[in-house]
DNA sequence: ACTAATTAGTTGCATCATTCAACTATTGGA
DNA sequence: TCCAATAGTTGAATGATGCAACTAATTAGT
């Protein structure tokens, strides 16, 4: 017997121990994982990824520290504002990150073959409007 | 137009994030958050709930003497065998894991009441099947 | 029963993530 | 031109974590 609570917690906390034993699995860190995916939509500054991440501007510098001394990502002064830094991946930081997204498809699709065939629309389709209205909780949200 | 793989990714990073700024907002790591949670079920050994939280048992050391320190849960030695410590809450510490789990509790339920009211009896049962299927996969993972 | 191997837990050391606050550089407005 | 605001970096502190060395308790082998 499980609450709808304890399945959300569960399934979650399950995931992001995928995440870091399978997908990083000790070559990358799960956030420099996050932020090689974010980067393969396109080139921000560090601000922006920031927000992102939800993290401050000084956890986002030393991120961004660690991909650059592994040549994942380069640094580029925008040319609109000298103070705005553009982070873009590399050659071979597509490459990692495409490595990791393969890895991070693979283990959700794992997870998936595992419920019914019959199912496995509508879990999909759930999975969807969950993310939605997560994505506007979080739009709304100050708090402490 | 998004897949399932980033419908998974981005809930799943969404909740975490929830679970930092609203959950533990500060007063409470979310390891800790965690553990006190887990505790809420039972008594275990250091070595169990390392194995549960999957992490080696120095870091769980470290994370009993943190809830320790503040007064949430108490060491004893194991009468069957010495070696083994068993962690269990105290009183104030079953106070803060109530408390931690309502804010979980209300986290989780203004995501869920923005699903259209059709779908959400069907989402419910998804996020079911999804912990199965996760937990199905975690057990028979060796991996790296 | 005594010793050796195993097991549970703790601790030192290193790395990474993170926050806050101070600091630098750049921009923009009065 | 000078000052306030903004973007990013850096120093200092805390916490999570793994690994490996270490201690204490138990178990197995002889």
């Amino acid at each position: 017997m499980t609450s709808v609570f304890e399945d959300v917690i569960a399934f979650c906390r399950m995931f992001s121990s995928f995440e870091r034993e399978e997908i990083c699995c000790g070559t990358v860190t799960p956030s420099q994982c996050v932020l090689l995916q974010t980067l393969t939509e396109g080139e921000w500054d560090v601000s922006t990824l920031a927000a992102q991440s939800r993290v401050t501007k000084g956890a986002m510098t030393r991120l961004v520290d660690g991909l650059e001394a592994r040549g994942w990502v380069k640094r580029e002064k925008a040319k609109d504002d000298g103070r705005r830094v553009v982070v873009a991946l590399t050659a071979s930081g597509k490459k990692e990150a495409a490595r990791l997204a393969r890895l991070t498809e693979q283990s959700i699709a794992t997870i998936l073959e595992r419920i019914p065939k019959t199912e496995r629309e509508q879990v999909i389709r759930s999975l969807h409007l969950l993310r939605q209205a997560a994505e506007q909780t979080r739009a709304q949200l100050d708090c402490c």
